[in-house]
DNA sequence: CATCTTACGATACGGTTGTTCAACAAGGAG
DNA sequence: CTCCTTGTTGAACAACCGTATCGTAAGATG
């Protein structure tokens, strides 16, 4: 007497969509455990799919985590890439703080992922390619700003502390955010920019209106 | 006629020296393959010791790892708190960059375990107590430096600026080191102090003569 | 020498790891 | 309808995970 089977157990995916629900679960998973619960029966478990999904779709756990990287890459520069972003170094700084990026789960894939990169070649190599593009794009736009300012800057330099202060606070407020807020985190960069291009013009609450967050995770 | 075993069949260390002896493993399987490879069997096969030691003298796993924690920030302070070393904001970036404290195994270390800390509880403990000293030190330092200097900063800002700054270039490093040398990530430092300070002067070759590193690793 | 404390090695345990594989079925093509 | 491609399941696998527990023996003590 109970519920027949009469419809499909199960559905078809093409492979490009399931491979994007199994990474959707692994970041749910990365964030959730770190590295440590990035793992097949964990992540199936999340993506209600059967264990044998992961190595049909990417060939490997391995391959998965690169996939992963590569995924939450996109993601950031995503951000940077909005066309309705503000201009300038202003936006190059609103653009690190945006929720969509800063916030408690993606810095925990983060953490999790950079302490993975070293021993995973695969990996570094991604990072490799992304990071430099990175860098490019923000030496862009702070040179530009410079120039607008009629200040002289060795752009490339800056570019690397300041995507070393943006980690270095994103690691600090990862690790634990009472140490660092995020809004200490954001004024730290407004500090180390303006010692370099002068005042900067903040955004109105505007943009910062959506703090709240994503609502409490249905675990 | 093979060797009679007269010997003792091992040796029995105190609880407090098998621990420094496990720890030290520990660091090794850390550094060679991040928290993925902070096994027991792995630690205790590189502490040629049984399996059982651990659970012996640490109580778990886990805390063997808060333990391994503890150790690594103790390492970092005691560089800082050397008696040769330079005074002032200068012997606080080269106290960064002392090989004993910036080199590549420990850079992978320290990324391993900011992986695991948003992850464990009693790491997070440690890490506020050890975070907060560590800030105190830099924050006192900056001062004296800026009023020597006759300029006026908020120390306590710069302070957690610097350390950020810090552990990005760390994490830039420790990922990739072509990306940003250990005297790039340097200089780094250096510059956003002087913004703030002035000009300073960096130590002659002496302190930074032994960057060779600690040589091939014997895997 | 005998005695005692306790660090130690070895093993067993249930659970989890990533991967392989054969049977199966969903869903489009003819 | 039948056929066929292929995404999917679930079991099976050996290897490994962390821990508990046993008897043993190292080495200090008297």
């Amino acid at each position: 007497m109970t519920k027949k089977p009469d419809g499909p157990r199960f559905r078809r995916y093409s492979s490009e969509t399931r491979g994007a629900m199994l990474i959707e679960a692994a970041l749910v998973c990365l964030a959730r455990g770190g590295i440590t619960a990035f793992t097949v029966d964990n992540i199936c478990r999340e993506a209600k799919a059967s264990r044998g999904l992961i190595t049909h779709h990417f060939g490997s756990k391995d391959a998965l985590l690169a996939a992963v990287y590569a995924t939450m890459y996109d993601r950031f520069t995503a951000v940077f890439d909005e066309g309705d972003r503000l201009p300038g170094a202003v936006g190059l700084i609103e653009a690190n703080f945006d929720p969509a990026v800063f916030n408690p789960e993606s810095l925990k894939i983060w953490l999790a992922l950079w302490g993975e990169i070293a021993n995973n070649e695969d990996l570094r190599a991604v990072h490799r390619q992304r990071y430099q593009d990175l860098l490019d794009q923000v030496a862009r736009t702070l040179a530009e700003e410079a120039a607008a300012r009629g200040k002289t800057i060795d752009a490339r330099s800056v570019a690397v502390q300041f995507v070393a202060l943006s980690d270095g606070v994103w690691v600090e407020n990862g690790i634990d955010p009472t140490m660092l807020s995020r809004e200490a985190a954001r004024e730290s960069c407004y500090a180390f920019l303006e010692n370099l291009l002068g005042a900067l013009a903040r955004p109105a609450a505007a943009s910062i209106a959506e703090i709240g967050g994503p609502g409490p995770s249905s675990d």
